[in-house]
DNA sequence: TTGAAAGCGCTAACAG
DNA sequence: CTGTTAGCGCTTTCAA
């Protein structure tokens, strides 16, 4: 028998009116493959989740059936009656920022490696959107989100009902928190850059509303603060931006010809030095070391490379998720887990031994 | 009277039992508030919604418990009424390489503007992957999905039982998609190239398996095959990788030092060329004059930043899912929108008029 | 080994 | 204006 140019066999014929049937009814439920199979759907769930005892031969019947119909359940109505969604949030201030990506790729690849699917918020560290997408998440029952803010309150955080890992921030005892030891960091990069003979350092912070990068600043004035040639005028502000890194580095540097390090808050402000001296003739790194924090791929690419204090963040999103899933599982103990940067020499500092 | 060192009146009172009710039978649904409130269900479902006839009175008296309760509509419930989600997913080969977060950014800007949540996915370009994600997405009546790919088939995006956008790259009539001039966009590139008074142009261009690339790497054959000085040397191949760039692009500048021009299949190759031009200090744009493909906004970063054929990849995204929501809400007819690049003069090439 | 039935939390006809 | 009821598609007792 033959019917469009294809040959057909019973088995093909049966799989032909199905195919009909699937495509004309739509949507295939539970309910139809079990009346197709003339079993009941509690059977066809049993064999669904291979739970249960199911004679062999009901189970191939209704595998059959199922796989004819290309039926495949309904994950919304198991939310609904499990209660959960084996979904999870991850809330960034921007996924254009380049340190991003990489974590929301930890996060994204872990999660689906444990069976879960990952939602992606930006909030630009706006509070109402933090709030909003919040009580979106809540309410569309995600079982857990990952936090990146620096303006969401402590108490805000307590307020929500369902799992929480802070990530790059401090927290009480009852959430979650992953963090990076800004302290050794810093300390680390000054004293590379000291080891390496700088004399004069200068500091491009980030916001003065950011808390890493507030810390991060009073490292630098921890290392540096006693030094003679320490002076107020060796910090300029990038607000983790690159256009104003190069505006402020320009500025300082113009100002103080002496400089020969610079440690930049992040990476992308440490790209933004990196056009100011190019701008200014100032050769990298022979006159003038720069470092960075972060280690961003894109790192690598810029010219000369950038040295940095490069944070596992690959790692920390993907133990982030770990925990948060441990939590979704019913574990009861909050974690605070503490990673270290490590300084990755690239071309942008002084070739030390 | 006062409790945990609150003050409280009888209106507090009544808060403070609700609340301690809330967080001790934790879980509120429509049905307690119903319970509380002295109506039904159904009274309490069309205050939610606002919609058909409720008196003021008991409106008010709704209301009120809602607040007090923190009640909040379990959305998994509502999906599963409706048969829709509200969610649209994202498949991207890689959120790390640099032209996904703008696109990111975009598709979930657009659909957080419009009420819809976005799924994040990482295929990898990855067969496998790519079809385990439409069927989770598929299972979890997901409403739609944007799918950025090379690998994906015709016949597995025909499969597919969801509106779909396909961007990047041609489909069928029956398959909307959004793709870029890449015929203009490199004749514009070379043409630019040739007006700065480039006389021997090279190529550096992505994976022979990515459409794109292969386009691309046609149209600039179709725009310098003709020339004297062309022959199959002018053509590296960077992979759309940053260190492979690096090193094809020493390897065919070492080999043929008056190319004084190159076109880069993508920005990322591009900080790759010129990343070889430093290392082989070559002066850029002085003797080589480099321009890529993307726009990505890191090419401004790079030093010297990097002349571009600029896509707009926020308005495609944004595009991408207004297509998509269409088509949710029962649009039939199947869109192709055309893009075009735009010169972004950077410093990586000659300074024209 | 299997089926009937209740229920996850919500919405919307349909009556009253 | 409001309540009753059925049902979205699935899972899981509880009986048979």
């Amino acid at each position: 028998m033959t019917f469009k140019g294809k040959r057909f066999n019973i088995k093909n014929v049966t799989g032909y009116i199905f195919e009909i049937y699937r495509k004309v009814v739509c949507i295939v439920t539970i309910k139809k493959v079990a009346e197709l199979a003339g079993v009941s759907t509690a059977t066809v769930s049993r064999v669904l989740n291979n739970k249960g005892n199911v004679s062999a031969r009901t189970k191939m019947i209704v595998e059959d059936i199922i796989h004819e119909m290309e039926y495949e359940p309904n994950d919304l109505a198991r939310m609904l009656y499990r209660g959960r969604s084996n979904m999870i949030a991850l809330l960034v201030p921007d996924i254009m920022n380049p340190f991003f990506p990489e974590l929301a790729r930890a996060v994204e690849d872990t999660a689906k490696s444990e069976g879960y699917t990952c939602i992606l918020c930006n909030t630009d560290g706006d509070y109402y959107k933090e709030i909003s997408y919040i009580k979106a998440i809540t309410q569309k029952k995600i079982d857990g989100v990952i936090i990146v803010s620096n303006t969401i309150t402590e108490d805000e955080v307590d307020d929500i009902n369902l799992p929480v890992v802070m990530l790059d921030r401090k927290t009480k005892a009852n959430v979650n928190s992953i963090t990076i030891d800004n302290q050794a960091g810093v300390q680390d990069a000054i004293n590379f850059l000291k080891s390496l003979g700088c004399k004069k350092i200068a500091h491009l912070a980030g916001p003065e509303n950011d808390i890493n990068a507030q810390v991060r600043k009073d490292y630098y004035l921890k290392e540096v603060g006693q030094e003679k040639w320490f002076d107020s005028d060796m910090i300029a502000f990038g607000d983790y931006d690159f256009d104003k890194s190069v505006i402020a580095t320009k500025k300082i540097l113009s100002n103080n010809s002496d400089i020969d390090g610079l440690f930049a808050g992040n990476d992308l402000m440490g790209f933004g030095a990196l056009k100011a001296a190019y701008d200014l003739r100032i050769d990298v790194p022979k006159s003038l070391s720069v470092i960075g924090f972060d280690g961003i791929s894109l790192g690598e690419t810029v010219t000369p490379s950038l040295t940095t204090m490069e944070q596992p963040i690959y790692d920390m999103g993907m133990y982030a998720v770990k925990i948060l899933l441990d939590q979704i599982e019913g574990e009861k103990v909050y974690r605070h887990k503490k990673f270290f940067a490590q300084l990755k020499k690239r071309e942008s500092t002084k070739q030390g031994d």
